[in-house]
DNA sequence: AAAACACTGAAGTATCCACTTGACTATTTC
DNA sequence: GAAATAGTCAAGTGGATACTTCAGTGTTTT
C-alpha cells in the first residue's frame, strides 16, 4: 500500500517535467539512442540520462544498452498507472454528480 | 497552440504534487471548505489556499465564496485533459508497435 | 459592540531538483 | 593502437516552489 502510494508519485512528478513529457513524446514516435533524445532538447548528454532514469524508474520507459550505445523506448506500465488514477478520480467525482442529480430529482417531485 | 502547451504544463505539474492530489481525493468525495480541506493536511489554511489558486487555474477545481466560507469541489476540465494527453500517447506508442508487428511478420514470410 | 471565525496577502526561508562541469570508462572506427 | 564516439559518475550551482509567519479583511455569532 504504502509502495503504491510512492508509485503514484513518482509517476505524476516524472510528467509533471516539461522535458521529461517531450522525451515521451519523442520515444513514442520509436526507439532512439540517448544522444539522439538529447539532440533536439539543448541540454547535456548528462541530464537527457537523469531524466530517463527518473522514467524508468516509474515505468514510463525503458532502456537496454548495447555495445555502447543505449537504446531507450516507452513502456505502457507507466501509461496505465496514470490513466488508471484519473479514472478513478473521475468516475468518484461522477458518481457523486449522480447521486446529487438523483436527490434533486427526488426533491422536486416531492 | 502555445496556450495549450502551458496548459498541459501546468496541469502535470498540478497533479504532480501530493499535497494537491491528496485534497483532489478529499474533494472527489464531495464539496469542502478550505479550512476543511486543510484539517487532514497537517499545513497552513495559507497554504491550502495556495494550492487551491493552482487547482483552479488549470480547471482541476472550481472555488465559489459564499459570505465568509470559499467551498472547493473538484471540475473535471482538467481531468479531461489529462486523460486525452495520455490517450494520445498510448495510442501513438500502441500504432508504433502494430506496425512493427506486421513488418516482423512480413519478414517471417519472405 | 465585541469576540470568534474563515479566510487573504505580503514577505521570507529552506528544501528540492534540473542542469552543469569536468574527469572517466567502454566500445567502435580508422 | 590512436582517435572518435556514446555514455557514465560525482559534485556543485541556481532557481523554483512548498511552506511558514504575521498582520490584515470581511462575516457571522453572542
Amino acid at each position: 500500500m504504502a509502495k503504491r502510494k510512492i508509485d503514484i508519485d513518482r509517476l505524476f512528478h516524472a510528467v509533471g517535467d516539461p522535458t521529461r513529457r517531450a522525451m515521451l513524446d519523442r520515444m513514442s514516435q520509436g526507439p532512439l539512442s540517448v544522444s539522439a533524445l538529447a539532440a533536439p532538447l539543448g541540454i547535456t548528454l548528462t541530464a537527457v540520462a537523469q531524466h530517463l532514469q527518473i522514467l524508468e524508474e516509474c515505468g514510463l520507459a525503458h532502456t537496454e544498452k548495447l555495445g555502447r550505445v543505449r537504446t531507450c523506448r516507452i513502456e505502457s506500465a507507466g501509461f496505465d498507472a496514470l490513466e488508471q488514477w484519473i479514472r478513478n478520480h473521475r468516475t468518484m467525482w461522477e458518481r457523486k454528480l449522480d447521486r446529487l442529480g438523483a436527490f434533486l430529482e427526488e426533491d422536486e417531485e416531492s
